[in-house]
DNA sequence: TTCAACTTGGAATTCCTCTTCCGCTTGGCT
DNA sequence: AGCCAAGCGGAAGAGGAATTCCAAGTTGAA
């Protein structure tokens, strides 16, 4: 049962095209709550074509992020292959850090600064037993404290991504020390409290504010 | 040359107390940018009143929050005088954050989601050296890595604020494993990059967006 | 008690952005 | 060439918050 979406007539895709990349750019810098009205006019287009093409702002966000957040979900996947479980953890949070101080935009959808769309949503439920199965063995293998959670380590990338969204514009390579210090930090830090469950994250990654 | 403001009529007075209850209770748990139009509901004002009273939001915010601003000074400067540098800090850090945790809204000036006033201007530049002189003293101690700065620590406030702001309605103990992180991060990271110079610091404290 | 100055509540206005709507245009097919 | 569904631009309407304004009500000194 497909769809059988008909083709886009010619001027029209031509615009969608248009469309989508004012979109990235303007939210590469400004995150993702850029007015319509102003990616309608950095692609030269009328806020009808904006609206017909995406009625909501989810199909646009899905349009533009759908094949970051696809490569977010390999590196998951790639670092639960890792022997060294401690190594693939970091190399995780890296590597998305990095894919995140691309985009603006990216970063706060990946840490849903109230953006948490069905996609987002899908990528993390396949990415959260990825990173507790590494968390586990890396506690396992004393790596990392006892308790340690999927949580804190939730909590990490969304530390890490507030210093890089304070520091973009001006010291865009700052983040990388605050990286150094959570890194660190989970490694050695003696976790006080009762660990969180698991819906910690769900909390982490939505909506703040 | 006192500027000589004559006292409040007793019913603009009492109208006042009103509005400052109203406002501190709602920006405790909404942050800083609650409605004028819901702080006067609550108190049981009409926007006039409002408006003559607190023409800026600054003026609403000095008057609710100057005197938390002035605790968090007098706790850097008893920091300060610890013997144990390292420990002053952790303990400033610790103490500062435990205070925003009672209300989102002093978090949020605090570490100034875009709301720099004044009054948080002139503690971060009485706070400021006192912190550096920490810093300084715990690196020496070989307490802190080499190359720390108040930008780092700065940092660190900003990254556990993130936490205790996304967790704050569901898990409120949260941010403690946060700060945990942050100082462990802090003595055990090998600092990535050149250390950022002293203006890194306003912009982690200025406009978040 | 009186009255000028001060206050008040809330309606009106302004500002922004979101969203809808509609008369005109254009691409693709016959 | 001619048709017409799909597409277009931008004006208009709707909603929410910020800010202004003013007729009516209070206060407190004389």
């Amino acid at each position: 049962m497909t769809d059988a979406v008909p083709p886009l007539r010619r001027d029209a895709e031509r615009n969608r095209q248009l469309l989508l990349r004012a979109a990235y750019e303007l939210m590469a810098v400004n995150g993702l709550n850029v007015p319509y009205e102003d990616i309608a006019r950095a692609a030269g287009t009328g806020m009808g074509t904006m609206y017909r093409r995406f009625p909501q702002r989810q199909d646009l966000l899905d349009a533009l992020f759908s094949e970051h957040i696809d490569t977010v979900i390999q590196l998951a996947e790639q670092a639960a292959g890792n022997e060294d479980a401690w190594a693939g953890l970091a190399w995780f949070l890296e590597r998305q850090l990095e894919i995140e101080a691309q985009s603006r935009g990216l970063g706060e959808l990946l840490r849903s600064r109230s953006q948490a769309t069905a996609l987002v949503q899908r990528a993390h439920e396949r990415m959260t037993p990825l990173v507790a199965g590494l968390i586990a063995r890396a506690v396992r293998a004393g790596q990392l404290p006892p308790g340690a959670t999927p949580a804190d380590f939730a909590a990490a990338h969304v530390m890490v991504g507030s210093v890089m969204d304070a520091s973009r514009d001006h010291a865009p390579r700052l983040w990388r020390r605050a990286l150094a210090v959570a890194l660190a930090g989970l490694r050695h830090a003696d976790l006080p409290g009762d660990p969180p469950d698991e819906t910690a994250i769900d909390l982490l990654y939505n909506d703040h504010r």
